[in-house]
RNA sequence: GCUGGCGUAGCUCAAUCGGUAGAGCACCGGUUUUGUAAACCGGCGGUUAUGAGUUCAAGUCUCAUCGCCAGCUCCA
């Protein structure tokens, strides 16, 4: 023990303030994290308690409550040895390495209960800060190989932590003993690479989560159970919105329901290009490579490209190796390239590029806006797909914008409006901007990167939006800005982006003629504002429940009769409202009204218009409302079309303060 | 791609130790004519994902393939 026995801890100040509780897990020194026992930094002025319930403990919870996991499987399962055990955003993990197989369901039960020994036990958590010999002969006793490699990469000091006779490499803060940690459950197994490097070895990764207390933990659960209740998978199948087949794996088929829902969002789409002065194009699916080595993408986006190929193609490659069997790799690739000629394009710019080429362009035509609903295909590794939010084929609200370097900051400007815009009227609130900026690895001279970035800077700032900085993010073609959004229950998600590039232009060889009549080179602008079409539908199916709003609703109505007497009136209704434009069904089956309400309700229909003699003599419905969750009494036919035309369209097309700021 | 789990009727799920594949909903036919979240009766529906294997006997055990789920790696 190297301790300073005249050093004074986080205890020994918070009991002399007086202001040490039974819950105090740690505190906050200087703004710095320690733990109770640890000796803090003599001239330390502002030391303030860090309790169970604060939001500051839960990281402390969880690293505690991951030792205290460790040290249950070492127990339980030895010659076990262990890797990384960090706290995470929502819980915990520890990563083993475990010689005689992997870890079941009951594994985790068992796990659990000899967790909650070792918290009964209240044992101490005791930091030592040792020499790296030290630590290395520790280490090596343990054979704990994981550690060891980690502890060569470690800088000085060396901390131990060890509660009971576990001990563990750590740099902690811990809560004070293992009787601090209440709540905490392990939630599921699954492998993870060392280091997390897919190179390295696997090892069995146990997720749990900790609270200060049960019903902190039973909160999360819950919310937990909420989000799996607004998966986008499930309601997609209940809501008949969309569907999968293995036939065409990660490939949505969207259903006719689906189908509404996904045209009405590319139509908002063409209302904000309309005000914002794009034009749409309509580009190829497939290409010769040529286009592919021009752009950039074969050689380096190739693994993630579906080739087409034809019969003939075939055939001539057969030929060719029937004629000279290929002897070296070289060769073969050369007869497959000049033998397979085409790909599917798995992003839109090289299209644009060449329709930009396909003229000489004027400084008069900058900038030009040119967006594209395209289908795209992208080859995703298995272990990738997900839902509606990774898929092997999909569309993105995409366009390009090629302009001069000074118009870059008004584009940009003018796209941030758009953006929230649109974000609003979907009803997302909560958006955050990312500035990314040079990597690395990157292509153009640093001045160009400055003006870029300076463009995209200037550009957030003249607007006064708050924005934060990803150092190092940005593409190696240039600088982006992202997008993040939080939806409904708190999820953090990536849309909306536009991205400065000097790379493509390059590549392509695009030019204008300036006012100076001299050959200049455009910027191009790659921007998407609810990005992939697809995945933007999951995040807003499960933003809003699945209860679209009137102007996106499937079914905007639905009428139901109390008894088929009424059916002849309901169609009639139909019928006005469909001449209207409204969506309407008309559920005529001989179920009761209350079963009826029961299915259009499943289904999420916004309205309800219940007929019966009253409606039918007053030429009007028994209105019912999904949002107010109530029956609205008769309303006259023409107060409902009014009603339902008010609701059928965005917010911004009502709403004075939305889409101002460029008109 | 990797690790683990899963795959039974259109959907949600049963099927004990390896011993005759079943229910509700949906669908079809009939009865009922209904006033705000499920009327009643009857019927149809299965090569248990696919293909091999073990066994007297396989939904159940083994292997392979496909797909799905969670995570890792990679990404809109």
């Amino acid at each position: 023990m190297t301790r300073d026995a005249t050093a004074r801890t986080a205890r020994d100040v918070l009991e002399e303030q007086g202001v040490l509780s039974s819950d105090t897990v740690g505190a906050r020194v200087d703004g710095k994290v320690y733990d109770l026992h640890t000796p803090i930094p003599k001239g330390a002025s502002d030391v303030t308690p860090i309790r169970a319930q604060d939001e500051d403990a839960l990281p402390i919870i969880r690293h505690s409550s991951a030792h205290v996991m460790a040290d249950a499987v070492q127990r339980l399962f030895p010659g076990t040895k262990v890797a990384f055990g960090p706290a995470t955003a929502d819980g915990f993990y520890y990563d083993y390495d475990r010689p005689d197989g992997t870890f079941s369901e009951d594994d985790l039960r068992a796990i659990e209960e000899k967790m909650a020994e070792i918290i009964e036990a209240d044992r101490p958590f005791r930091r030592e800060v040792v020499s790296r010999k030290q630590a290395r002969e520790l280490l090596k006793s343990l054979d704990e190989g994981f550690k060891l490699e980690h502890l060569e990469r470690l800088e000085d000091p060396i901390s131990l932590y060890r509660h009971g006779e576990w001990v563990d490499l750590c740099e902690g803060p811990h809560v004070p003993s293992t009787g601090f940690l209440k709540a905490f459950k392990l939630t599921s197994v699954a492998g993870a690479y060392w280091r997390g490097d897919e190179r390295n070895p696997m090892l069995q990764r146990i997720y749990g989560t900790a609270f200060a207390s049960p019903k902190a933990l039973r909160a999360h659960l819950k919310q937990l159970e909420e989000a799996k209740q607004r998966d986008h998978r499930k309601l997609g199948k209940e809501l008949k919105l969309f569907a999968f087949h293995p036939h065409a794996p990660a490939s949505p088929f969207f259903l006719p329901r689906g189908a509404t829902i996904y045209k009405l969002l590319e139509d908002y789409v063409r209302s904000l290009y309309a005000r914002y002065g794009y034009d749409e194009v309509i580009t190829p699916q497939i290409f010769d490579n040529e286009l592919f080595h021009t752009s950039g993408h074969l050689p380096s986006y190739g693994e993630n490209m579906y080739m087409a190929v034809t019969s003939e193609n075939l055939e001539n490659l057969q030929e060719r190796i029937e004629k000279e069997l290929p002897q070296t790799a070289e060769q073969w690739a050369d007869a497959f390239e000049e033998s397979l000629r085409f790909g599917v394009k798995p992003m839109n710019c090289p299209s644009h590029c060449l329709i930009y080429a396909m003229a000489k362009r004027s400084y008069r035509e900058l900038p030009m806006r040119m967006a594209d609903f395209g289908r795209l295909h992208r080859f995703e590794r298995s272990g990738v797909v997900q839902g509606l939010t990774r898929v092997r084929t999909f569309a993105q609200d995409d366009a390009h914008i090629f302009c001069t370097l000074d118009q870059v900051q008004d584009e940009i400007k003018s796209f941030l409006d758009l953006v929230h815009d649109a974000y609003r009227d979907f009803g997302f609130t909560d958006v955050r901007i990312v500035i990314a900026t040079r990597p690395e690895h990157r292509l153009g001279a640093d001045h160009i990167w400055d003006q870029a970035e300076k463009a995209l800077v200037e550009a957030v700032r003249s607007k006064g939006l708050p924005y934060d900085l990803a150092a190092g993010e940005g593409a190696f073609y240039g600088p982006k800005i992202e997008f993040h959004l939080k939806d409904a229950i708190g999820r953090p998600w990536q849309l909306g982006t536009i991205q400065a590039d000097f790379n493509l232009p390059e590549r392509f060889d695009l030019t204008y003629v300036g006012e100076d009549n001299t050959t200049h080179r455009p910027v191009l602008l790659h921007r998407a504002i609810l990005g992939s079409i697809e995945r933007f539908f999951a995040v807003l199916t499960e933003h809003l429940g699945g209860a679209f709003p009137v102007w996106l609703a499937p079914e905007q109505i639905a009428l139901l009769t109390v008894s088929e007497k009424f059916n002849d009136y309901a169609q009639s209704v139909q019928k006005q409202l469909q001449d209207k434009g409204f969506r309407v069904t008309a559920d005529l089956s001989s179920d009761k009204l209350g079963a009826k309400i029961r299915q259009a309700r499943l289904m999420r229909i916004p309205y309800l218009g219940v007929i019966g003699q009253q409606e039918v003599e007053g030429q009007g419905l028994a209105l019912r409302s999904r949002d107010e969750n109530k029956d609205l009494g008769f309303i006259s036919l023409p107060e409902v079309i009014d009603r339902l035309a008010r609701e059928n369209q965005p917010p911004s097309a009502t709403d004075s303060t939305i889409g101002d700021s460029h008109r």
